[in-house]
Order: C-alpha cells, then structure tokens, then sequence
DNA sequence: GACGAAAGTGTTTAGACAGCATGTC
DNA sequence: CTAAACACTTTCGTC
C-alpha cells in the first residue's frame, strides 16, 4: 500500500514522499485495512518506532472535524506539535500546564495536550470537546499506572460521552492485553512485532552476549576490574560507538548515572564543546557543571535531577548525533524519541521503598525499543548485564522470552476515584450516585467487572466527600440527619437501605477543590490548614508553605538521618508560624519531609541561588524546579479554596509572588 | 603506642501531570 | 520481604 492510494490531499502526499515515506510500513497497511481512514475505532499495539505517528495522522487528517491528541509528558506534547506543524495546511494547537496556545482551541485542526489538560478542560465545560472528530491516545497503557492512569481512562470515557460519534484512535506500545483495550473501545485491534529495524536482544554475562537470534558477540573485559557490571557496560559502550553508532545506557540511580557518564567521558569517545558551553550558559549548578564536563567527552547523563533545559539539550544533542552516548535512569524510557544502536540495560532492579524489585516486564521492553535508528542503523542491539551464567538464565526468562504484563485498571484507587466521583458531581455531569455510576461505567475498569463490584466504593468515597464538605446529600425520603458523622470510614455501610437515590450536589469548597484540579485529600488539608491560621498570631510565608508542601499533591523532599535532627530543631523554633503540632501528629516523619520542601521554598522565595540550595539540602536543579512550579500551583489553589470558605487568602498569595521560577538565568 | 589497612556499620536510592494571569520581539 | 554502592567508623595487625 502506497501513501498516494490513500484519501489525503496532494499537499499532504507531496509531504510525506518528499520525507522519503511512499510505502506504508505493514502495521501501518493493517491500521488503513482496519479503518482508521475511514472513522473506524482502532487500537494499535505495535513496538516502538513502527510509525506510530504516522498511522494517528492519518486518522487525524482524514476525520472530518477537529482532532485531539492526548500525551503522557509535556516533552512529548511539545515534541508532536512540532511534527505535526509540518503538516501542510494543518493548523495545529497546544495545551499542557506550561504551554497554551494562544487561540480558542475550537480553533485548530489538531490540538496537542496531555490527559490531565484535557480532563481539566472538560471539568471547567469546554465547548471545543463536544465539536472533536477524532481522538488519539498516545501510550493508552499507561491506563494501568497508578497514579496517572485513572484520570486518563475517565476522561476518555467522558470524551466518548460528550462526543458520541468521535473516532478513537489508541497507540499502545505492546503489552499481553490490548484485545481487552480494544474491546473496551469498540475498536479493531492492530497487533504487530513487525519493525523497521530489526532487533536483537542479548544478555551479557562472563565475557560473552548471547543474543535470542543465536548469535553471540565476545567482549574483552578486564579481569582485575572491581566492578564486572559497570567494566562489561564501558566495553559495551564503547563497542557500539567504535562501529559507527550511539549507544543508551540505563543504570539504577542518578548517582551512578552521572559515575557512568564520568568514566566513560575519559575514554576518548568524542568531544561537543560546543554543546558544553550551552549547557553551562543554561545553569551554572554543580550539576550543571558536571555535566558540561561530560559532554566535553561526549557523554551525557540524563534523569529528573536535571533541569527540563538540559535534559532537553541532551536529547536534542543526541538526536542530532552530536553526542555518542547518555547514562539515564530510566527516565528516558519513555520520554521523547531518542533511537540508538545499542541499548545497555546494567541494572534490572530498582528500588521501591520496600527492598530491591524487578522492573517491570514493559519498561524494559521500551528501554530495548529505543535500539535500532531507523535509516541509520542497519540492526539495533538491546544487552542487559548479568552477573554470571545463573543470572543470564534469569534475565533471559524474566525478559528476553518474556510478555509483557497485562494492562489493569486502577480506578479502584481510593483516592483516585475520590477526585473523580468530585469531579463528575461538580462539573454537573451527574447527580447521584446511580449518575455517576451510569458515567463510569463507560470506564476501563467497568469494561469487564459487574457494575456492583465500583458501588459499594463509590459510596464510601462519597462519604468522604460529604465529611470534608465538598459534596451534599440529600436523601428523598428520609430526612438528613445531620451531625451524625459514623464514626468509622468503613466500606460499604449501605444505611437504610438504598443510598443510590438520593441527590448530590458539591458545595462552593467541592467546586473550587475540583476546577483547582486538586486532590480532594489536599483540598481538606488546606481547609484544615486556613482554620487553624485564623487562630495563630504569626502566619508569614512559612505557614503557608508548609500547608501547601503537606499535601498529597506536593512531594517530599528527601530528609537525610543527619538532616533530620537540623530540621526538627528548625521545626521547633518555628513551631508558632506551623499549622501542625508536632507532638500530635502521626505522620512525623513524612511531616518533616514536608517542613524541609517548605523551608527550601522560602529560602528560595527570598532569594536563595539554586546553588546555594541545590549545596545545602542535596537536591538537583530538576528537583528544584519542579517544586517550584507544584509550589506556585498549590498556592494559588490555596488562596482561592481560602475565599470560598471565608478565609484569609494573603499569606499564600504573598508567598506566592515572590516564588519567581528563576532568577539564575544570567 | 602510632599508624594504616581491613572489616564493619549506617545511609541512600526513579519519575513528574495539573490552575491562573500576563507579558514579548 | 528480595540489593548494592558508598561514606564513615571501628577494629585489628604490624612495626
């Protein structure tokens, strides 16, 4: 199948020819056959780099209407607006936390934007979401990650809803399930292994690679070397550059990621000055430093620590074949597209908290997706490094031969679903339980699960909702008693008997919670929050931080053992200006992380250098940066959840104005 | 008793979406 | 619960 035999426009077909596509990879034939130019539902689970892209551009060109295109990342947002912007004739629009086009979206051809821009949208009633002709989902199996998944799945199902007829376009990278994705959707499902360049996957142990297509490849390694891992690793590296290529290599933590890209910086492998000098114009942090003195070598590392201009300096570099080599965490997996020739997978455990875990099965598939640059390369090659014969079998079986695991839904989340049962009330899409039950049952997690099996959680989290006063409920025949608060939070007490009938309704706390797309949870820790300030006789910025920081929404911030003790004398001597009594509460220690992300932020906000903190509390510039951003946005939440329950806003928002993003550029 | 090496002990560890209101060559 | 690198401390051996 050609690209000219299919409906597009000449301009389009002249665009891509002239790109060099004139034949549709196979997966991308089998999506054409199965309809996706056609308005058809479909969902694609094909391995990274198959043209994936390609395939959601046709569904958006040939629908006749408007198209959405959901991502996971900011960076991937940014990254498929600037391709799609090539697209003769297609304007096209952007909507994420830090980017928003200028336009009324209703305006573009395509809009690019992440779940949770588009859930926020549909919250605040966006009239552009009922006008959409297609909808693509990029990375749909994401569906099954904690945090992030219910939110994707629900405003998938609301999209569905608000815009019957809309084509659902859904890109997934290959997981055991995408039948059960499919099904949900009412879509054809594509399947495929097929790839553009082909890939051999090996592991390496005791000097020797055994890839699966039976060839094995012999690395020199030295015997004396203290760590064979990390020594098998350098020579695999260096290997793939030798032959003319680039070379991915993910290690457990950041630490090792930067030890990494050291060594391998002194063995000669290439120089980009050029890009070094960027990078030391872009943030003169220790990190930034050492990394400018990597990539004098022609390695980069790459992880969250970094600031988003670096780490994108660092990709881009890459891209370019500008740099030979980056040491990630795994970050990278499945950030933007960075194709390499080989792909090095030293360690395959992390840790979660609790001990040592495997990786994921799919992870480490998408970390050996990144190998094989198409037009480039004429193979790609994914190593992982064991420790000796016992650990190659395991890895070979763990990964190697393995499926990746199946996509499940995680809906059931308390506190998941407690944002959007909040969200589904107060944006008027339902009035009752039965309502929003009827609304999720649209979801993934009701695909293929008995209705009843959501009701009994549905109502516990109502109760939580009335507790914390977002939402009411009013039961038609008996009349509401109020201040009998049931003690305990137990799980499906249905009471006097059917509970589904009765009105909900969110109050002005409930409706403010939900459009400043906060948890509930948060929500109620800053009403507990402004209740207490009201009482205190010295409420300045660090009050209003450290309600902020002890929220769900905001991370801690690490709190070493020594720390530990500074930062509770710390909390002691400001013990008038916190909302928290330190000897009452139960959650100490998380509390304190949450005390040491506030004073990072008021030294921050009175003018402290990002070398100054970064030196001080042992956090990177990335991390900075991003507590910064969630800081700005929890605060402005908190200053306009203070209005609507008659509180005093103005600590939040002073603290606020000074918390500038940067001030170390230049 | 001084010194330094070796063995023991304790610490640390990945990632990153959202609101809102303005200003800019 | 299933780890491993690293920093720091204590112990031990030698002269």
């Amino acid at each position: 199948m050609r690209v000219r035999d299919l409906p597009l426009a000449d301009d389009l077909v002249a665009h891509y020819e002239s790109a060099g596509i004139v034949e549709l990879y196979p997966p991308q034939a089998a999506a054409v056959d199965a309809g996706v130019t056609r308005g058809e539902n479909v969902v694609v689970a094909v391995p990274t780099a198959s043209g994936k892209t390609f395939i959601a551009e046709l569904a958006m060109l040939t629908s006749e209407g408007p198209a959405l295109y959901i991502v996971p990342l900011r960076a991937l947002a940014r990254e498929k607006y600037e391709t799609f912007s090539e697209l003769p004739g297609v304007e096209v629009g952007i909507s994420t936390g830090d980017l928003d086009s200028a336009e009324e979206l209703g305006s573009y051809d395509i809009v690019v934007a992440t779940a949770e821009k588009v859930d926020s949208a549909i919250r605040s009633g966006a009239s552009w979401v009922d006008d959409l002709a297609c909808v693509v989902v990029d990375e749909v199996h994401l569906l099954g990650s904690k945090g992030r998944g219910p939110t994707l799945e629900v405003t998938i199902a609301t999209l569905g809803r608000r815009a019957p007829d809309v084509q659902v376009v859904a890109l997934s990278a290959t997981v055991d399930n995408p039948d059960e994705i499919a099904d949900w959707l009412g879509a054809e499902l594509v399947r495929s292994r097929w790839r553009p360049v082909d890939l051999r996957t090996g592991v390496y142990a005791e000097g020797r690679v055994d890839f699966d297509d039976g060839s094995t490849l012999a690395v020199a390694v030295d015997e004396d070397e203290e760590n064979a891992d990390t020594a098998a690793t350098v020579e695999l590296v260096r290997g793939a550059i030798d032959d003319g290529g680039q070379c991915l290599a993910f290690v457990r933590s950041r630490r090792e990621a930067e030890a990494l890209a050291t060594r391998l910086s002194g063995e000669g492998i290439g120089t980009t000055d050029a890009l070094a000098e960027e990078i030391r114009e872009a943030g003169q942090a220790d990190t930034g430093r050492r990394l400018a003195e990597c990539v004098e070598g022609g390695v980069a590392f790459h992880h969250a620590g970094l600031r988003a201009e670096h780490r994108a300096l660092v990709e881009n570099a890459f891209r370019g074949r500008e740099l030979k080599c980056i040491c990630a965490t795994p970050t990278l997996a499945a950030g933007v597209n960075v194709p390499a020739r080989r792909v090095v997978i030293r360690d395959q455990k992390r840790y979660t908290g609790s001990g040592m875990e495997w990786l994921p099965v799919l992870e480490v598939h998408q970390m050996c997706g990144r190998a094989g640059r198409p037009h480039l390369d004429p193979y790609g090659e994914a190593v992982l490094v064991a420790g000796d014969e016992a650990g190659r079998e395991e890895l070979r079986e763990r990964y190697v031969g393995a499926e990746p695991e199946a996509v499940e839904s995680q809906l059931a989340d308390r506190e998941a679903l407690r944002t959007h049962v909040l969200a589904i009330v107060a944006s008027g899409f339902a009035d009752s339980q039965r309502g929003v039950l009827d609304l999720l049952d649209a979801t993934f997690y009701a695909h293929d699960r008995p209705e009843e099996s959501l009701a009994g959680l549905v109502e516990s989290v109502v109760a939580d909702l009335v507790e914390w006063e977002m939402l009411t409920a009013e039961t038609g025949e008996n009349e509401a008693s109020e201040g009998e608060t049931e003690g305990g939070t137990n799980d499906g007490e249905a009471e006097g008997g059917n509970e589904s009938g009765g009105t909900l309704a969110a109050t002005a706390l409930g409706e403010a919670v939900s459009r400043q797309y906060i948890a509930p949870q948060t929500g109620a820790r800053i009403v507990g929050g402004i209740e207490t300030m009201r009482g205190m006789e010295s409420v300045t910025g660090l009050t209003a931080l450290e309600v902020v920081c002890d929220t769900p929404d905001m991370h801690g911030t690490y709190l070493g053992n020594r720390e530990r003790a500074t930062m509770y004398q710390y909390a002691r001597r400001h013990a008038a200006e916190l909302t928290t009594d330190m000897g009452a509460t139960d959650r100490f220690e998380r509390w304190l992380e949450s005390v040491k992300t506030a004073r990072i932020l008021l030294e921050w906000a009175e003018g402290a250098s990002t070398e100054e903190l970064v030196d001080e509390y042992r956090i990177g510039p990335g991390d900075l940066e991003s507590r910064v951003e969630r800081a700005q946005w929890l605060l402005g939440a908190a200053a306009a959840v203070a209005d609507v329950v008659g509180g005093d806003g103005t600590a939040f928002r002073e603290v606020r104005e000074r918390l500038v993003p940067d001030l170390s550029d230049e």
